[in-house]
RNA sequence: GGGCUUUUAGCUCAGUUGGUUAGAGCGCACGCCUGAUAAGCGUGAGGUCGCUAGUUCAAAUCUAGCAAGGCCCA
């Protein structure tokens, strides 16, 4: 009937049977043809750059979308089950790069723009569909077949009309910004890049300059800088307003030996360190002194200077901590003086092109490199008499990661989305969002408030085609907005063009008219930013453009979950973005946020540091169940910290629930029980197996509210919890029952408990452990129950029958529990093992209720903790100190502030006597108040020599007196154990019958003739008279004193 | 400098609306069962809940400040 159950198993074999069944069996497919006509569930999937082998942080995500999904699947709910991979940006480029061996983008250049698209567009077909492999075995069931790539023709022509209706709304707009640039790689560095492993401490030299009074010019201002090239870009210089400055005078020792002449220097209070030689202090002053003064700049020579002036302006980010106190600022070589030059209105100059080279107009420097330029500088500035000193600092300073080149700063066209208008509308939009953890929301709308404007541009080649066309004879720009429109307004190439994705080079060929003037114009030769690519897919990927009814139907997601550290800046932030541009409403309704993978020590996870784990080998060595395990029953909010260590300690948990399922086959094969043919009425069950079934039910009805509200961290806490308590109360409890030789009722009613226990556990967590959930149910169900759905995944999601979950039971089964416990605490602390009987434990309740539940269940206390009575007892006294506590629960509503009081008048009654009252439930006067039964607590306290255990109102005291017969019991139950052991030694079978032999004192023998019985039984033995002519087995044991031979041999 | 977040047992973490004996797992110590499971079970030791002040009859929990770590922004 059953297939048979080892206690040992190789979850990871059984698994990739599973992943064989659930592929041959096509049960993906039909769990989607049984929600076909179900109400819709929105799961929206972020994409998974496609760009490496997907890796164990990927998994967390992957695993709670999947979680998620399944719940979602077995309430019957129709979904689309669309994984996203992401294709284009950088990243990609890099790689390919790598792959070919390309230092710059002159090497792309060379080998052809078509061809490296084409490389990248390979690579991520490629590592898709690793990921793809992948992510099955994790048990991912997504529509493989249907994965949606954000390099797609839809994808990007639905971002197109996401920027036109931009460009409609007066968004779009050519801006310059100044940027990190790398002259090796030609293009920008986002700040992410260089943030992440980008900056070295390195070694530069430095120069304090003077710049020139224009109305005195026997006055300068010192200026010192860490960048000399960009002194030849200067056009202001920055103070702090508030900050105290001095003017100082020094000889001058010109180089010429001129001699003598006396110059004044401005610089702040706290930086004369820097002046060299004598000076003096002439005038003190502030900032705001200096403001306005204009200066002969450094490099007025050149033609790029030209109609500059030169004017100090204030800032208030200019400190006293390094250099001067006056800041050179160059605007076209720096964000922040770049930001300074829009505010002040003054001059921009930018000096060099992509490759880091003096452009036209720098004369004398024009074709020379920023990085190899610094001692012609020095010289120039040495020449013009304006370097006052030059000296060298070692600092952090950013380098591109791929070349190690240091970055310069250098001011560029890009395009941008102004995001001042849309900063309100998504701000209303976030509100719309149920953000699991809460501060999700508060660290979006922190980055909205703070947010600039978004640019959308990146000057490279793979990715996602920006629709701008600019006019090259009126300046004019415009953006297109799909394809047809596109076709539409082409004047030229779009032959070429045609039957090719929309990326580089074809995309470029083709050519519009300007609306304006008429001329032919050409698109920007720019990408864009990548962010566009992940935020449309709510639109394209449900088809907002082509199929809007079924857009309709499936927006917005009711779902998302993604990895929170950069997306609320990233993917968070584009979906908005786009969704408030395009319909004003929220693209999804809750997104749970999960935090980093970690190893198991807390540290970071490096290949470098050997501490990372790829994603194969977490699957082959721990397997895909114990992984989701890990994943599941951590609080996302916090790093995870991923191993073999704590792997194999949910292991062992998983094995308890295989050691349940093992139990149940082996019994329910031998009595051949079948739960379809022998069910059992409720009311027919005995209290423990309602007990598990009121248990099971009340997770049954968490589990729901848990997976709805996407805690699976919570849900895996009460699993775990119940595990231990079906295994280690209900099945420990219940293992005689299965065993015993009848068939009766009884045992009936335990098989069918258990089935439907262990049932119900496995389509519980299903969502969660999907493979070990289904092996089980491929054996233990299928195997008798022939109309059950094909799969555990197959059935619907359970409901609970609150009607079972009686709370009087569970507290009755509770108490039962509690006095278990402390007996066995009683035992523990007397030094007294349960092997030996003894004759009486006395036990308190809290309560008459419990009292009653106590004497009910007498008999499962008495069997666990070996001992042949329990007495219920009010009055403990000898035992026991007494004090009486108001119940601060619920007397601390009543009473309030009177609370003090209480609490010492109650101190010094008398214990014992309150709690007499108490137990008769009698109000008593406290403090000449009047307080109930119920809002007093009695304490008790053991006293010192007793063998009494005491908690949170409860008492047991074990009666330690070992009389004859108890010592002859426990003697017996000894060797019981030592033969049970000694057959298990010998091969025997658990219900092979057998002769047995004592040799032993007069004592053990008289004490196996009183028990000769329960000896018999418990061991299928025939206690021998005289010996038998040869054993299978013998074996001298000790027992306290005594020395027993036993020999065993089987009956044929 | 601003925002968010973390700080509870040796380690990793729970701790709902404030209630006076703060929990779990691992580790440790001691022990137990031997007819599901030694890949098992139990008992125990171990905590001034980061610090300070405040609110309150009552604070791990609420408020403010401080300190240290993390993420983001400037």
């Amino acid at each position: 009937m059953y297939k048979p159950v080892s206690s040992k198993v190789d979850f990871v074999k059984l698994e990739h049977e599973q992943l064989k069944f659930w592929k041959d069996g096509s049960i993906f497919d039909k769990r989607r043809e049984l929600n076909a006509n179900g109400p819709r569930w929105s799961f929206l999937d972020g994409p998974i750059t496609a760009n490496n082998p997907m890796g164990v942080h990927h998994a967390w995500g992957r695993t709670l979308k999947d979680v998620f999904n399944r719940y979602h699947s077995m309430l019957g709910e129709k979904m689309r089950y669309q994984n996203g991979f992401d294709c284009q940006g950088l990243w990609v480029e890099v790689e390919v790069e790598k792959e070919l061996g390309f230092k710059s983008k002159t090497d792309i250049e060379t080998y052809g723009v078509e061809k490296f698209v084409q490389a990248c567009k390979d690579r991520v077909h490629k590592f898709s569909a690793i990921q793809t492999e992948q992510s099955k075995r994790l048990g991912y069931w997504m529509d493989w077949d249907n994965s949606y790539y954000t390099m797609s023709d839809e994808n990007n022509y639905t971002i197109w009309h996401f920027l036109k209706k931009c460009y409609d709304r007066g968004l779009i707009y050519k801006g310059h910004d100044v940027m990190p640039w790398c002259p090796r790689c030609g293009s920008a560095m986002s700040e992410h890049e260089i943030a992440t492993e980008g900056y070295k401490e390195l070694t530069h030299k430095t120069v304090f300059v003077k710049f020139y009074l224009k109305d005195d010019p026997t006055e300068a201002l010192l200026v010192w800088t860490t960048t000399p090239w960009t002194l030849a870009a200067n056009t202001a210089a920055a103070v702090n307003v508030d900050m105290d400055y001095v003017k100082v005078k020094q000889n001058v020792r010109r180089s010429l030996g001129e001699g003598g002449d006396e110059e004044y220097y401005y610089l702040a209070k706290e930086l004369t360190n820097i002046l060299v030689g004598d000076y003096k202090v002439v005038e003190e002053l502030k900032g705001a002194d200096l403001l306005g003064l204009k200066y002969h700049g450094p490099f007025d020579d050149l033609t790029a200077q030209k109609d500059v002036d030169h004017v100090v302006i204030a800032w208030d980010e200019v400190s006293d901590s390094d250099g001067t106190g006056i800041v050179h600022i160059a605007p076209g070589c720096g964000k922040e003086d770049f930001q300074l030059s829009k505010e002040n209105n003054i001059s921009v100059i930018a000096p060099i092109d992509e490759f880091g080279n003096y452009i036209d107009g720098f004369d004398y420097l024009v074709g020379k490199n920023s990085q190899e330029v610094t001692p012609e500088i020095f010289e120039n500035l040495k020449e013009k008499n304006i370097c006052y000193k030059i000296d060298q600092i070692t600092h952090r300073y950013p380098t591109c990661w791929r070349h190690g080149t240091e970055l310069v700063f250098r001011l560029v066209d890009e395009w941008f989305i102004s995001m001042d208008e849309l900063r309100p509308e998504m701000m209303a939009v976030v509100e719309q969002i149920n953000w699991i953890p809460g501060w999700g929301h508060d660290r979006e709308m922190d980055w909205l408030r703070n947010m600039g404007d978004w640019m959308i541009s990146k000057k490279r080649y793979w990715g996602l085609s920006l629709p701008i066309w600019e006019c090259k004879e009126c300046g004019n720009f415009e953006v297109i907005g799909g394809k047809e429109e596109l076709k539409e307004r082409s004047v030229s190439g779009y032959e070429q063009f045609d039957g090719h994705s929309p990326h580089k080079p074809y995309i470029d060929k083709v050519g519009i008219k300007c609306s304006k003037c008429g001329a032919e114009t050409l698109r920007v030769p720019d990408v864009g930013n990548p962010w566009l690519d992940a935020g449309i897919v709510p639109f394209s990927t449900m088809h907002y453009i082509t199929d809007h009814e079924y857009w309709k139907q499936w927006f917005p997601a009711a779902f998302i979950t993604e990895s929170l550290p950069g997306q609320f800046r990233n993917w968070f932030y584009s979906l908005l973005a786009m969704s408030t541009v395009l319909e004003n409403t929220a693209p999804f309704k809750t997104v749970l946020g999960h935090a980093l993978v970690r190893d198991e020590y807390g540290n970071d996870m490096h290949k470098s540091a050997g501490n990372s784990i790829p994603f194969e080998e977490a699957a082959d060595k721990m397997g895909a169940d114990v992984m989701r395990w890990m994943y599941t029953a951590h609080n996302p909010e916090h790093n995870l910290n991923f191993g073999y260590g704590p792997a194999d300690e949910l292991r062992k948990k998983l094995l308890t629930l295989w050691n349940m399922y093992s139990f149940y086959i082996t019994y329910a094969e031998i009595d051949n029980y079948n739960p379809t043919e022998q069910s059992v009425d409720y009311k027919d069950l005995n209290e423990l197996d309602k007990w598990a079934l009121a248990k099971v039910n009340a997770f049954v009805k968490e589990a729901n509210k848990d997976y709805s509200e996407f805690h699976a961290e919570r849900l895996m806490r009460k699993f775990e919890k119940l595990l231990d308590e079906m295994s280690n109360w209900y099945v420990r409890r219940s293992r005689r029952r299965f065993w015993k030789s009848e068939n009766d009722s009884d045992k009936l009613g335990a098989y069918y408990t258990l089935y439907t226990v262990l049932r119900t556990i496995i389509t519980t967590v299903a969502p969660i452990l999907p493979f070990v959930s289904e092996d089980i149910y491929q054996n233990m169900v299928l195997s008798v129950d022939k109309d059950a759905p094909a799969s555990v995944h197959l059935q619907d999601f359970p409901t609970a029958d609150e009607s079972m979950i009686d709370e009087d039971l569970l507290n009755k089964i509770d108490t039962i529990i509690k006095a278990v416990e402390m007996g066995r605490s009683a035992r523990n602390k007397a030094n007294i093992r349960t092997r030996q009987p003894l004759a009486n434990m006395l036990f308190k309740t809290k309560n008459i209720k419990e009292k009653e539940y106590i004497r009910e269940q007498a008999d499962q206390i008495k069997e666990e903790l070996n001992i042949k009575a329990v007495t219920l007892v009010d009055s403990i006294d000898n035992y026991v100190s007494y004090e009486a506590k108001p119940n601060f629960v619920t007397l601390g509503k009543k009473v309030g502030k009177q609370m003090p009081l209480i609490v010492k008048a109650l101190k010094e009654m008398d214990g014992a006597h309150v709690a007499a009252q108490i137990q008769s439930g009698q109000a008593i006067s406290v403090a000449g108040i009047n307080i109930n039964a119920d809002d007093i607590q009695i304490t008790v306290t053991e006293k010192e020599g007793v063998v009494a255990v005491e908690d949170k109102g409860y008492v047991a005291i074990l009666d330690v007196t070992l009389t004859e017969e108890l010592k002859q019991e426990g003697l017996v139950r000894d060797l019981v154990r030592h033969i049970q052991t000694l057959r298990k030694e010998a091969d025997f079978n658990v219900d092979d019958r057998i002769e047995l032999n004592l040799e032993a004192s007069d004592e053990v023998m008289a004490a196996v003739a009183v028990y000769r019985e329960y000896l018999e039984t418990e061991t299928l033995a025939r206690l021998l008279e005289k010996p038998a002519n040869a054993y299978e087995a013998s074996k001298e044991i000790k027992v306290g004193i005594e020395r027993i031979i036993i020999n065993i041999i089987r009956v044929k």
